[in-house]
RNA sequence: CGGGGCGUAGCGCAGUCCGGUUAGCGUACUGGUUUGGGACCAGGGGGUCGCAGGUUCGAAUCCUGCCGCCCCGACCA
């Protein structure tokens, strides 16, 4: 994770953004300004209401002193959209003031009833973005460059292939007028979405009254994005890469990029040579580790780097050693060369790379065979069944639609994707004429 | 809250159906020999068998109640 934070938080404060900190307690009342939002996150949140404990004067142990209920609950947030408002409000007043592009990385709570290791966990660790803007079109424009920002970052340093699109109606934020999603596809066929982007209108601005003067002295709402990923990007990576030798860790995010094992054990020459190709590895800014490690046998340690992910593994023995030559194994083909002791760091450098170009290639073979275009219901019930992946079909632009499908096949409408073409076509349950294809998918 | 499953050594498990030696195995631990794909030999320790009642000459095992955890369903990033 702390990779993939540092990353981000490099690309978000690339294009402007600024890292601040909002409490964690949210009183009840703030919560409830906006309606929508409040409807979508009542049903899963940790609430505070007393503030000390006591212990039983019948000798029951620790207990909530029932004196020391609050006067108003406090909400542990599940997203800090309300505290934040209410705090611009006091920070914007001019068109001087504007945009404010503020990011948060905080822990948020969703008292879920079903979690799942990484993906949906009660508490868990992510960033959130706020920002406020001027005009509607800044703010939209704010909104795709953040999803355009995840994007990119999935692509290029996950080697996950991403679909960019919106939401339904159905499917999104609640407080949003449009969500910007990035939807990826995990080994098993099921669908993930790894990070979303919202454009919030002026919903948030108008509940928390949040207004600035134009240039034109003209008070105006301001208008609102915001946009997040979290510690699920992990289970992303995961469910993206591994294989049943365990973890596999795209080169650009792996704590540990290169491992050294010597074979059968340390030895003066050995340690000589190691020495130079970690300096000339460090050198390179590549992170590399020498297990000398006298508890473990060689094999042991190859497996064990195996399953912990490590993209690239060096081994060398006397026998190399005679031979002048490296045994340099990369994890995600299982491939073995020898390489001369010259040169070494330079092939590894070059190996790191093409893992990671040969994750992302892989990845995005794997998606790209699993998207099927299908015309009629019965075929759509077959490929969620059978091949899984996404769906691409007509859809008549109804939720009705859409809640009906979930029902009968518990496919959901994973986006709508930007660069859907046009094509008349008829909805795929109902007939209705239909102007593009839409992707679904059973999701995670 | 409904349906299913599981609680036995630090960790992972067998034994429970059909009650009966001193409750066992793997791993971890210690020592030595090893070391080119998850080593071998030896050694010793480690347990309120989830908790509480009950049946019985005798209960990890049968009965009743309770507690905890996991999986599936309604929710969701």
């Amino acid at each position: 994770m702390g990779k993939i934070r540092d990353q981000l938080d490099k690309m978000f404060k690339e294009t402007g953004h600024v890292n601040a900190y909002f409490p964690l307690f949210i009183p009840k009342s703030y919560l409830s300004k906006e309606a929508a939002h409040i409807e979508g996150f009542a049903k899963e949140c940790a609430v505070v209401t007393h503030h000390r404990l006591m212990n039983d004067p019948n000798g029951g142990g620790l207990i909530v002193d029932p004196d020391a209920k609050l006067e108003e609950e406090l909400i542990v947030r599940p997203t800090s959209e309300t505290i934040i408002w209410d705090t611009y409000r006091g920070w914007i007043h001019s068109y001087r003031d504007l945009p404010l592009l503020i990011n948060q990385w905080a822990n948020v709570v969703r008292w879920e009833m079903r979690v799942r290791l990484f993906l949906r966990t009660a508490e868990f660790l992510w960033q959130e973005g706020h920002t406020a803007h001027a005009t509607k079109a800044e703010a939209v424009t704010e909104t795709e460059l953040m999803q355009n920002i995840y994007a990119q970052f999935a692509q290029e340093w996950m080697a996950m292939p991403v679909i960019k699109g919106i939401k339904t109606p159905n499917e999104r934020f609640s407080g949003a007028d449009e969500t910007y999603t990035i939807e990826a596809l995990m080994q098993d066929g099921k669908a993930l979405q790894a990070g979303t982007s919202h454009f919030l209108g002026q919903n948030f601005a108008k509940a928390f009254d949040v207004k600035f003067l134009n240039e034109n002295n003209v008070e105006e709402y301001v208008w609102a994005t915001s946009w997040g990923v979290s510690t699920r990007l992990m289970g992303a990576l995961i469910m993206t890469h591994s294989d049943d030798d365990g973890l596999v860790l795209p080169p650009k995010l792996a704590p540990l990029q290169v491992v050294i094992v010597p074979v059968p054990k340390t030895s003066t020459e050995i340690d000589f040579e190691v020495d130079k190709l970690m300096k000339a590895l460090k050198a390179k800014g590549i992170t590399v580790k020498y297990d000398t490690d006298q508890k473990n046998r060689p094999g042991f340690k190859f497996a064990e780097h195996e399953l912990n992910g490590v993209p690239v593994r060096v081994a060398v023995g006397n026998r190399d050693l005679e031979k002048g030559q490296f045994e340099i194994a990369r994890r995600d083909t299982k491939e073995k060369q020898f390489v001369p002791l010259e040169g070494a760091a330079e092939y590894i450098e070059q190996l790191l790379d093409a893992i990671q170009d040969n994750l992302y290639q892989t990845a995005l073979k794997f998606r790209n065979n699993h998207i099927t275009k299908v015309d009629n219901f019965e075929d759509f019930k077959e490929v969620l069944d059978g091949k899984g992946g996404f769906v691409a079909a007509h859809w008549d632009g109804t939720t009705e639609t859409e809640e009906k499908i979930k029902e009968l096949t518990k496919a959901t409408i994973r986006c709508i994707p930007l660069d859907a073409e046009l094509e008349d076509g008829k909805d795929i349950l109902t007939g209705q004429p239909s102007k593009k294809r839409v992707l679904y998918a059973r999701a995670y």
